[in-house]
RNA sequence: GGCCCCAUCGUCUAGCCCGGUCUAGGACACCACCCUUUCACGGUGGGGACAGGGGUUCGAAUCCCCUUGGGGUCACCA
């Protein structure tokens, strides 16, 4: 059943876009129930608007078009009519529109790329797998897109809300940045709380042209905000999200290690610490060295990053109490003797050797984490593996 | 393609409505230097924009027009 759209030209007015006039025919009539007996979007708005008393729509400008159908059915209804304001779209770099279909063009691209006419096993179902990569409207849903993920080893973009406090953004900050898209309070300000945007938004600073999502200045605003937390809320927050988010890790820990863990994780933190300390929690013989770092700081022209290894290993093995002071003035000693003061030397050799990688907290906290036991193992086997 | 909307640094934006205070401000990113016993943080400095062309005006990022560019929408989806 479709509305007959009044001849004339319709005017929309916008407390963004200010007001916008289609000439008379540019509103085709419209369906407004299928054959199904439901109502569609359009109709079904309108009137639960008008039912609910809806003064404001605030929504994303691909509705604009859209409106005037909602205003000819209002004057049809004999409906009251509501404030419009046409918030910008959000793209991503490549000036896409960002959508929640996103995850899937990834997946869709690479599963393409590769040639791949099978899922991999234990993904998705196979069926559901060939009729998701004919149709690009189908969507995986969360769990499937995260095992075919993993099994092609790419990384899905954060879309959804729950994707950005999986990963560790905080909800004031992703609030808080959100709102800088398309709105600004002006005077150079743009740290601020729930409070102050509660009382500071206004639709007349609302901007009218698109913006591209920036995920590093949002890391950035996350990493100032985490920093900025005292170190209680930071071990309380981390915590609270390592048990809903990663409780496998956490499990793996004792309250005594994840403390150690979370102090000295506090300051270098972008968004959380479990994915980046996953060494920590892998078996010994388990985590995967990387390559370019082990190349780099265990071998190469005698003395190497192994031959230090090798008399730390014993030295190492000497240290009375495993914590950070005794560890730190053990290795320090060495470096003083062995490399002319210079820690680094030793320090990165070490590092590789227990963490696989570069990067990971301070060398001393991190050895007195993973213990004695541990440390000394993962020591022997890079001495084994790179010697 | 028709219709509608938009146009300031790489990006998010301030300034525009009410022309002069703008040799255009901030933030993220980038570059350099400093700090540093890993990675990071931090500090200092630097490069970087009014899309183009016409008007109006003593004077235009700010007002008007055109061009170009970008976007949205044209479903018995929401």
């Amino acid at each position: 059943m479709r509305f007959r759209t009044p001849d004339g030209p319709i005017t929309i007015k916008d407390e963004i876009l200010g007001e916008a006039t289609l000439p008379a025919g540019e509103v085709d009539d419209f369906v407004i129930r299928k054959a199904d007996g439901f109502p569609t979007y359009h109709f079904a708005v309108v009137v639960d608007d008008e039912l609910m008393g809806v003064t404001h729509v605030l929504r994303a400008q691909e509705h604009f078009n859209n409106t005037a159908k909602h205003i000819v059915l209002q004057d049809a209804l004999g409906f009251r009519r509501p404030t419009y304001g046409h918030l910008p779209l959000i793209f991503n770099p490549d000036g896409s529109k960002m959508s929640k279909r996103d995850k899937d063009k990834v997946l869709r691209k690479t599963v393409t790329d590769r040639k791949l006419a099978e899922p991999p096993a234990g993904t998705v179902d196979a069926a559901r797998f060939t009729a998701w990569l004919g149709d690009k409207n189908t969507q995986l849903d969360y769990e499937e897109a995260n095992r075919l993920a993993n099994a092609l080893d790419v990384a899905l973009p954060e879309i959804n809300v729950d994707d950005f406090r999986r990963s560790g953004y905080l909800p004031e900050v992703v609030c808080n940045f959100l709102a800088l898209n398309g709105w600004s309070p002006g005077e150079n300000r743009e740290k601020f709380d729930n409070a102050f945007l509660t009382q500071a938004f206004d639709l007349s600073r609302v901007v009218k042209t698109p913006a591209k999502f920036d995920r590093v200045k949002l890391l950035s605003f996350n990493c100032d905000a985490i920093t900025g937390m005292s170190r209680e809320d930071f071990v309380r927050r981390a915590k609270s999200h390592g048990e809903t988010y990663h409780a496998e890790f956490m499990r793996k820990l004792t309250p005594t290690q994840f403390e150690s863990l979370a102090g000295a994780s506090h300051e270098r933190s972008k968004t959380d610490m479990f994915r980046g300390n996953r060494f920590l929690v892998l078996a010994d013989d388990a985590f995967v060295y990387d390559a370019k770092a082990a190349e780099k700081n265990l071998r190469g022209a005698e003395p190497n990053g192994v031959s230090h290894l090798r008399a730390l290993r014993a030295l190492l093995a000497e240290v009375k109490a495993w914590e950070p002071a005794a560890l730190e003035a053990a290795i320090k000693a060495y470096a003083d003797a062995h490399t002319e003061g210079q820690l680094g030397k030793v320090a990165q050799p070490l590092r590789v050797a227990v963490s696989g990688g570069t990067v990971s907290p301070p060398i001393f906290d991190t050895l007195s984490i993973l213990g004695r036991d541990s440390s000394l193992a993962r020591i022997d086997r890079a001495i084994k593996q790179f010697g």
